[in-house]
DNA sequence: TTAGTAAATAACAAGAATTGTTGATTAGTC
DNA sequence: GACTAATCAACAATTCTTGTTATTTACTAA
């Protein structure tokens, strides 16, 4: 992901403003690694911001994700979480032990492929 | 996935007992080779068993994945799916056009390993 | 065949995660 | 400094899943 300087031009060449709270949630982001999620972010932002609501922090989230900056990824047990970029750095990949691989493909079936109803996908 | 005779064996082997209602869902999974959510699950059957309930679904199909016998699998979009295997049968798999993949590496952390205190993956 | 009992069910409610709504506030522009 | 549209906070609603509890029912063994 971009570092915050690069976010609030991006934002603000796409029209948008730049509020305090939404400056916070950049910063949040490019100091942490790991793969959040809204809660962990904003119990991080309250921190600093006590009258941020976790509201807020989906909104700047579901911003970033519509500029691709993050992707959410489903990774199970409740929330989601919220990668800055696709690979993981090889600085922080070190001593990472794999336990298990899931892999999703996305696609469309040759029924759905020929009609336009996709009910019994459902 | 096991056919229907064969889940009903290894239940009653579990001394798990098997109501109408767990057969239903199980001829359901047995007939739908796609991936199911459980919504779509109770919608079949409450078409020959009205009196059947959305949690009673919700209660076979974790069942059955303690069992190993279906694997949940999150892939966006709110409901959890429901896979009865992992490979994708040849005879199902063709005409299957793969817009896209996803990899989720599971595993745990260097810092995670040498403490029990995970706080810092939340 | 018929209790006995342990599991399964249905109904209801609650929980967790995310999103919708709305009036007030505020950032960016002129 | 004022204007205007975007953003915010508060509150409620929605969706998916699970907890609780009293009732019913499937299996077992006499």
């Amino acid at each position: 992901m971009r570092n915050t300087g690069e976010l609030i031009s991006r934002f603000r060449e796409q029209g948008r403003k730049v509020a305090p709270q939404r400056e916070l949630v950049f910063r949040i982001l490019e100091n942490n690694s790991l793969h959040p999620t809204a809660e962990s972010v904003y119990m991080t932002a309250v921190r600093t911001m006590p009258t941020i609501s976790l509201k807020t922090v989906y909104q700047v989230l579901n911003d970033l994700r519509d500029l691709r900056e993050i992707q959410p990824i489903e990774v199970g047990g409740g929330a989601l979480r919220f990668a800055s970029g696709i690979g993981v750095p090889r600085s922080k990949r070190q001593g990472f032990s794999i336990d298990a691989v899931e892999v999703v493909f996305r696609g469309v079936c040759v029924r759905c492929k020929r009609t336009s109803e996709s009910a019994h996908n459902e």
